[in-house]
DNA sequence: GGCTGGGTTTGATCTTCATCAACCGTAACG
DNA sequence: CGTTACGGTTGATGAAGATCAAACCCAGCC
């Protein structure tokens, strides 16, 4: 993990579009920057793991990181994964356990700011407005949690992954769509609790149908109308 | 929904034992009492449904209510189950979408407390200690839940309810145990996500196994040892 | 007592997805 | 170039659990 300069970069404007520290005033903001690094890590590159010690939260500046669980044989599962502009890990400091729940790991080269708890905790203290920020933040994690668990448990594969690509559209196109997956399928298929094999075998079936056609990272969409049906 | 006094029982006492409470000074808790009313549900009673606005939150007095999703073919999936003493929906009021995201509702005949969000939350403003007891609160949920995300993910029928078992029994029983079912089994297959069908084979495979001997609602754990193993 | 009903159990069968194994295509590299 | 490696694909098979249908069993009730 590479430290980098944090001057040559906008880094209170960073912060500050994300929720967490919009509410904090000047001072507050220097006590914070002040116990802020930067970090570049590397594809594949291990950021902390589950139950070790949590002292930083993040938040992603460019590439993508994913949070993951090991099962008891070892194999991995996918539990988040965050791209440019979101923050992880910020949950860990409230909690009795200071550990992290989930290992993180980076998916591609990613850059990523990491923010001490002590100086974040101290200047909260201070601000209810930011504790109240927080707090929403959190609200919305757990509400996207309960949608997780919905997700994946009243629903098949084929199910998750066309709401999965239905995200990625996200713009009201009506007729076409094209995306390209900035991660590895495996590492989607795993977020989506499915077995690479399966994932594949999906597309493909999406494909027969004629609404999808797969190239590599590239899925152009052509029945977007038929892709919202098969979601429900 | 009976509305039922509230000077006939130690409010103050068991709100202060709910954490989200115990930081909360007199003038702040009289102010929060004074938004409090209590109820009675019946026996499958519905306390509020989802993306219904969310006025409250509540604290379970006695019995137990159930959170649970609808999926779109109507089948209900029991996300979470509440009990004597547990808090539930205080996430809600932090969200800017202020709806309940899940449906309630009593599994037995329950009475639990109603605390209406905005003097809990005007109470929050003057309080930073309570803001982070707060926190600190749905940071444990927010990892329970991914606690649950990997039991729902990476397992499979037979370990979930081998857990749910042994989460029952709880204290250190070395040899054997007893327990009593207090949920009707539908309601518990659906919180492990399995059918009631599967549910009973389970139960019935770990009888002839001699690990359990199951009357009704009744389970005599034979050899909490071999339990134990069957759960990793 | 006999009847009725909901929750539970049991049996037979089907579906979905995981698993195992082989293969393919692209990209990196000597 | 050929080769190696790795992510992805394809095929064959198996296992877990869902589904459908029927029986069961205790409870409440006439």
């Amino acid at each position: 993990m590479k430290r980098l300069p944090l001057n040559d970069i906008p880094c209170e404007q960073i912060l500050r579009s994300s929720h967490l520290f919009t509410a904090l005033d000047d001072a507050q903001m220097q006590r914070v920057l002040g116990a802020t690094r930067r970090y570049a890590l590397e594809e594949n590159e291990v950021l902390f793991e589950a139950r070790q010690p949590a002292i930083s939260f993040y938040v992603v500046l460019t590439g993508q990181i994913r949070l993951y669980l090991l099962s008891a044989r070892g194999d991995e599962k996918v539990v988040e994964l965050v791209h440019a502009g979101q923050s992880f890990a910020e949950a860990v400091m409230f909690m009795d356990r200071r550990d992290y729940p989930v290992s993180a790991a980076a998916v591609t080269q990613t850059e990523l700011l990491a923010i001490e708890n002590r100086a974040f905790l101290e200047t909260l203290q201070s601000s209810v407005e930011t504790c109240l920020k927080v707090l929403g933040e959190m609200s919305m994690r757990l509400r996207r949690m309960i949608g997780e668990i919905d997700f994946l448990t009243q629903q098949n594969a084929e199910y998750r992954l066309v709401n999965y690509l239905l995200q990625l559209i996200s713009e009201d196109h009506t007729g076409e769509a094209a995306i390209r997956l900035e991660t590895p399928k495996s590492v989607i298929a795993s977020r989506l609790s499915i077995k690479p094999e399966t994932f594949s075998r999906i597309l493909h079936r999406l494909s027969e149908q004629g609404i999808i056609e797969v190239d590599q990272k590239d899925i152009r969409v052509q029945d977007v109308q038929a892709l919202r049906r098969l979601a429900g």
